[in-house]
RNA sequence: GCUCGAUUCGUCUAACGGUUAGGACGGCAGAUUCUCAUUCUGCAAAUAAGAGUUCGAUUCUCUUAUCGAGUACCA
């Protein structure tokens, strides 16, 4: 384990259906910590499951990568010095890897049927033991341990499927050290004989090309998921077989995502059952089935990827708005905490009103004018963004932007009940009408001159300010809600202000 | 079952032997405002339990409890 060395990092999902959240975040920190040392974050797609694969899922990833801002290196999009980054296509190179790991020793070949297996297990608990394929069993199993040379050369040329498994020593500590947790111990005989390749598809399972992969690849830190973590004594004990230990990686492992009510991990279903997106991007499994994403539910890609930052890690300061680079510059794998989390939409909305906010009147605009034209509204980019300038504090997803600038480009055509048997009565009608007289004294309407004089004047004849000002609010917007009904009126013109003072008493009568 | 890991307000977390256990989201109350929202102020809210070690434990050790992960020819 060198020091010193190139960081070099890689993601490393299975095209097996959307990246959740969870995913995400192992991403994300990956990235964050390649970006922060100067390193290179790669890309790579372990689809060495040929049962598992499905069709989009790369696509997928990909583009919930890009849309979350973080930028691969090296991929299957890119390339790179080592390519090809997909492990299909790198199927050629794994078996003599294997092999190596059989001519020291370190494996052996294994001819039991799955079927057979599955038997066997089905047995050993039935008699109220577990049954674990180690070295108990591997010698009286057909495997190359038991078999002659010749009669496993001989099985193999007639066409037998067979597995290449890992000899897992007997009763040895592997001693471990892991970036977030510090040292683990475990002793080799509670583990079992992994498969490493297998003859079916020729194809290697994970456990193998992972750390051929990481080797090949130079990666010098491996940051994923705590489900691996007990895994990670047999990649102990492969580095060590394949004599690579001078280069191993160091391992980072990540805790889990919880589900924000009821137990266990985050998982896929739990969007639909708590009205939240549990992925990026809305996904369409291939049978047609949806999930919803964040992108389309509104989030904005800043305020996902600082939520998801913080969830699992903190920067030791009490700042929690950070943008990518900020999160670049703060990250570390000291600070990533031992516990899973467990994910809170609450915040995730808090975290999206905040970075809504900080966006400017113009871009807010750009997001407001398709939702108006949309409306059969038909008005300017100058005046949406204008809009969306008063009422931005109030919003949380860009499209609350339209139920609550609609009323300033149309006039109301209802009004709200509540509001309207709360301030609409005789006597506030009788005022809102002189009230509309003295603004139609005014050559326009603008808030700065207005808004003090009509103050003066509600005071002078000691009509009541709440009451007076609110059903002003209903005549213009049909609701006691919204901005500055000054600013509102400014907004719409003169003519219009007293056009919906008048309508609205056309409308909604005198009041009792 | 076995193996490994984890355990601070409801949630995310800070405090890496000495603090009135801090912050944020959410909740509640108040102030501001023409209303709603914002903003501001305040309040409630936690060290899983029990033993040690120590002058002193949230922090170290052990036991128990709880939670999580793994236990596939899946990743």
């Amino acid at each position: 384990m060198s020091e010193n060395r190139r960081v070099r990092v890689r993601f490393a999902p299975s095209p097996t259906g959307a990246l959740h959240i969870g995913g995400v975040r192992t991403a994300l920190y990956n990235y964050l910590f390649a970006r922060r040392h100067g390193g290179d974050f790669i890309l790579r797609i372990e689809d060495t499951d040929s049962q598992r694969f499905v069709p989009g899922a790369e696509a997928y990833i990909i583009e919930a990568l890009k849309w979350c801002g973080i930028e691969v290196d090296e991929g299957v999009e890119q390339g790179g010095p080592h390519a090809p980054y997909r492990q299909s296509e790198r199927k050629d190179i794994y078996l003599k890897y294997a092999m190596q790991l059989v001519e020291s020793g370190d494996a052996y070949y294994a001819f039991d049927s799955a079927e057979a297996l599955d038997a066997l297990r089905k047995q050993t608990e039935q008699q109220g033991g577990t049954f674990a394929y180690n070295h108990s069993v591997r010698t009286q199993l057909d495997t190359s341990l038991r078999l002659s040379a010749d009669e496993v050369r001989s099985r193999i040329e007639r066409g037998d499927q067979w597995v290449i498994r890992f000899k897992m020593p007997e009763n040895e500590n592997v001693e471990m050290d892991d970036l977030i947790r510090g040292h683990i111990t475990i002793n080799t005989s509670t583990l079992d004989d992994k498969v490493l390749y297998k003859s079916a598809d020729a194809l290697p399972t994970y456990h193998l090309a992972n750390i051929v992969d990481d080797h090949l690849m130079e990666i010098s830190h491996v940051i994923r998921g705590e489900e691996w973590l007990p895994s990670l004594p047999l990649h102990y004990l492969l580095y060590r077989a394949f004599g690579w230990t001078d280069t191993q990686p160091r391992f980072a492992h990540l805790p889990l995502l919880l589900k924000p009510q009821g137990q266990g991990k985050l998982s896929k279903r739990d969007g639909d059952k708590f009205g939240f997106p549990v992925f990026p991007l809305r996904w369409v499994a291939p049978d047609g089935e949806a999930a919803m994403g964040y992108r389309e539910e509104g989030y904005l890609p800043e305020a996902f990827i600082n939520m998801l930052a913080l969830l699992g890690w903190n920067p030791g300061t009490e700042q929690e708005l950070f943008d990518m680079n900020q999160l670049i510059e703060a990250f570390s794998l000291e600070k990533v905490s031992k516990s899973g989390a467990r994910f809170n939409p609450d915040k995730a909305k808090w975290f999206n009103s905040q970075y809504l906010r900080r966006k400017s009147d113009d871009e807010l605009g750009q997001m407001l004018l398709p939702m108006l034209k949309a409306e059969g509204i038909d008005t300017t980019l100058q005046r949406a963004v204008r809009a969306a300038g008063m009422i931005k504090e109030r919003a949380t997803f860009p499209a609350d932007l339209l139920p609550l600038t609609r009323q300033m480009f149309v006039e109301p055509e209802q009004y709200d009940e509540k509001s309207v048997a709360k301030f609409w009565k005789a006597d506030n009608v009788t005022r809102l009408g002189e009230l509309a007289d003295k603004l139609a004294g005014y050559s326009a309407i603008e808030a700065a001159t207005v808004e003090p004089e009509v103050h003066q004047w509600i005071v002078d004849r000691q009509y009541s300010m709440g009451q007076m000002m609110n059903t002003l609010r209903i005549a213009i917007l049909g609701i006691s809600q919204g901005p500055s009904i000054f600013e509102i009126c400014e907004f719409i013109g003169k003519d219009d202000t007293i056009r919906r003072i008048a309508n609205a008493i056309g409308r909604l009568g005198k009041g009792k």
